[in-house]
DNA sequence: TTGGAAAGTCAACAAGGCTGACTTAAAACC
DNA sequence: GGTTTTAAGTCAGCCTTGTTGACTTTCCAA
C-alpha cells in the first residue's frame, strides 16, 4: 500500500506512482475545483439562488423534459433539498412544469427563455474558463483530464456520465 | 465566443473546442469531485468532523508549524470559520498549537499522534482512489490532468498550489 | 509609545445538505 | 375493483460550513 520511498519523483513508468505525485493530484483537485465554481459564483451572488440553484439549471437545460425523480439521481441529493431549489425556480419564472402526458404523476422540467437566459450566463462563464484551461494545456492534455476524472467517478456516477446523451469521447 | 456548430466533434486540432466538448469537461468535474471526496466523508460520518476538518489536517499534516493565517489563505475561507474548526480539533487533542517563538503572536500548527492518525486514514483512503484513477488512466493522462487542472485555477489559489514545497512536476 | 498585525471570540445569519412523517394523485398489480 | 406502489410535494427540525460585524488581547515594529 505504501512505497516507503517518498519524495524522489522522476520516471513514472505505469505502475509507480509515489504518495508526493497522489499529494499532488489530491491538491490539484481541491485549487482547481474552486476555480471552476468561482465564476458562476460570483454571477449568483446577490440573487437569491446558489450553487444549487447553477447545477439544477445546468441539468434541465441539458436534457429539457427530465422527471424530478431523474434530477434527483443525477445530482445526488434528496427531494426536499431539490424540492427547496425547484419551487424557487419555478415561482420565479426560471423553470417549468409539466404534468407528463404517459404519466401524469410525473412532472417534466423545461427551462423558460428567463431561466435559458440565466442558465447561458452562468455557463458562459463557466466555459469561458474550461476553454481556457483547455487552450493552455493542449488537446492531449485534454483526452488525459477526461480519462483520470471518469476513473475517479463512483461507478454509480460514471454510468450516469457516460449516458447523458450526445457522448461521443 | 461561441462557434454556432455545436455537436459535431471529431479531430479536435488544438483550437477547436465545440460547446460539447466543454460541457462534457465541466460535467467531468462534477461527477468527479463528488467521488474525490466520498471516501473521507464515508469515514467522518458519524465522527463529530466534516470536510471541514479534514481539509485543515490535511493542509496542517503537509506543512508543519504552519501559522493560522497561512492556512487561512490556502484554505480560502474567514478566520471565524477556520477557528470553529481548529477549535475543536484542538480541543480533542489532534491539533496542536505552539506559541511562536520569534513572533509570539503567531501560533504554529502540528498535528498530535492522534491527529495524524485520523490525517492518515483520510488520505489513505483518498490516495487510493486517485492512485486507481491515474493507473487506470495512464502515465500520459496523469500529465494531460494535471496541466488541465494547473491552467484552471484562479491565479493565487495556482501561486499557491505551485509553492507548497517539494513541487516538481 | 503608539499603531497595526495576528489570533481568538461572541453573536447572528444564510445556504444547502440531512431525516422523519405525512399527503395527494395516479399507475400497477392481483 | 380494491390494494399497493410510485412520483411528487410539503412541513418541521436539525447539522455543517460558510458569511459579517464587533470587539479583545497580545505583541512586534516604527
Amino acid at each position: 500500500m505504501d512505497h516507503s520511498q517518498t519524495g524522489t519523483s522522476h520516471s513514472d513508468s505505469l505502475l509507480f506512482l509515489t504518495d508526493e505525485q497522489l499529494r499532488k493530484g489530491i491538491e490539484a483537485m481541491f485549487f482547481a475545483y474552486r476555480g471552476f465554481t468561482a465564476d458562476p459564483d460570483r454571477i449568483l451572488e446577490g440573487m437569491d439562488y446558489g450553487r444549487a440553484h447553477h447545477r439544477a439549471l445546468h441539468f434541465i437545460h441539458r436534457s429539457p423534459g427530465t422527471t424530478v425523480n431523474n434530477l434527483l439521481a443525477i445530482l445526488g441529493v434528496t427531494k426536499q433539498s431539490l424540492n427547496r431549489v425547484l419551487r424557487s425556480l419555478i415561482e420565479d419564472g426560471l423553470v417549468e412544469s409539466r404534468v407528463g402526458r404517459a404519466d401524469k404523476r410525473e412532472r417534466h422540467l423545461h427551462l423558460t427563455p428567463k431561466g435559458a437566459e440565466l442558465e447561458r450566463s452562468l455557463s458562459d462563464a463557466q466555459r469561458a474558463r474550461m476553454r481556457a484551461a483547455f487552450r493552455a494545456a493542449g488537446p492531449g492534455a485534454v483526452q488525459g483530464f477526461r480519462h483520470v476524472l471518469e476513473a475517479m467517478m463512483d461507478e454509480s456516477a460514471r454510468k450516469q456520465y457516460l449516458s447523458l446523451k450526445e457522448n461521443s469521447p
